[in-house]
DNA sequence: GTCCTCCTTGGCATCGAGTGCCAAGTTAGC
DNA sequence: GCTAACTTGGCACTCGATGCCAAGGAGGAC
């Protein structure tokens, strides 16, 4: 996080950057709307736009694929006793903290319309899972079962919990972060007492 | 299902296609490996390849993705008194009869090594999702969660443990189907009693 | 301020996946 | 054998993504 000219220039470009793109992506789709445009938009070359974002999902998930570490060092504060399932849960919250919740219902909006935002959505899951599984895994009691599966198993339930919410969420209407949170604990005991 | 010369050709390109390819993809890798040298290797037009094949993954995947039905249909076959966990994993049985062990290895073995191999493998549960999902919610108490959420959130679980397992199914070794069946049981009862 | 170094920028060429179009060839039904 | 239906493969093109390189700005040493 240092603070040159260099780096400041770079965030408010990358923030220029998302904002036209995301107009754009709303507006006209994320398939149908091309790198070029985005770049035209945005005043940028095509050249440095593939400097900012490696693909075109990035413009949308940002560093959010990165954030496994973040998660796990969340997860490593709440007390060992704490029920796996709540501790993943507030794991997950702090990620709520960096976006806001108007941009949070639009991405979430965006994903649902395109397969490829769809595959990198579950792509950065997968990224995060193997990150935390083994944390996860010290957690709870595996019962001699291979190394990794309990663990894989725990944190991808948690996930696709979240995302069965989210999709319950976003259809009626979105906006409240305590809804989605409410959402996924009735997911989750569903799933754990069905 | 008709058997004209031009469906029985169909069906040996395709084939011939396909072995071809896997045996390039094993050797060499999936994204090291170019449709031009998949064609090359099956003596076939790159035009006509995209015409048997959708997308490069589709090779790998062939008509799996649309399977869903058949799955849907077995899950209805099966008793409605039956717990829901053991209903799906018999429901997803009925996919194992399609295609060898040893492939079914080679292919999971493939789909660990590619990141879009891996996009393509879970956009595909997704479309399983949106098949079953009705029909588990049929069978359980919802207990006036909103619709969908429920049903998404338990064959999105299952999917996951099922993946979970046979990541470490693969781990040691594969081969037996009947260990696959265990582990994944593991997952589950992992995931539904933490 | 001057010079030198580091880093960024953008243009160019290129690759790989995927698609529309069309002319030529093959199969099916008569 | 003739015609309609379909398949094939070649060509050109789009779009995302990457390597390479020359030009230019930022920042420190003097």
């Amino acid at each position: 996080m240092s603070d040159r000219l260099w780096d400041r220039t770079r965030r408010r470009v990358q923030e220029e950057v998302v904002d036209a793109a995301l107009t754009l992506f709303l507006e006209h789709g994320f398939e149908e709307t091309t790198v070029d445009q985005v770049v035209a938009a945005a005043g940028i070359s095509r050249r440095s736009f593939f400097r900012y974002f490696g693909t075109k999902e990035d413009i949308v998930f940002g560093d959010l694929a990165e954030q496994g570490p973040v998660i796990l060092e969340a997860l490593r504060e709440r007390p060992d006793d704490e029920p796996i399932w709540d501790a993943l849960a507030h794991a997950f919250g702090v990620l709520s903290t960096r976006m806001s919740p108007e941009r949070g219902v639009a991405i979430g909006r965006l994903v649902t319309t395109s397969s490829a935002l769809r595959a990198a959505h579950l792509e950065k899951h997968l990224r995060w899972q193997q990150v935390l599984a083994p944390e996860v895994e010290r957690r709870v009691d595996t019962g001699g079962a291979p190394p990794g599966l309990v663990g894989e198993a725990i944190v991808a339930t948690a996930l696709a919990c979240l995302d069965a919410a989210t999709t319950a969420w976003l259809h009626q209407g979105g906006g409240d972060l305590a809804e989605l949170q409410r959402l996924t604990g009735v997911a989750l005991t569903a799933v754990r007492s069905g």
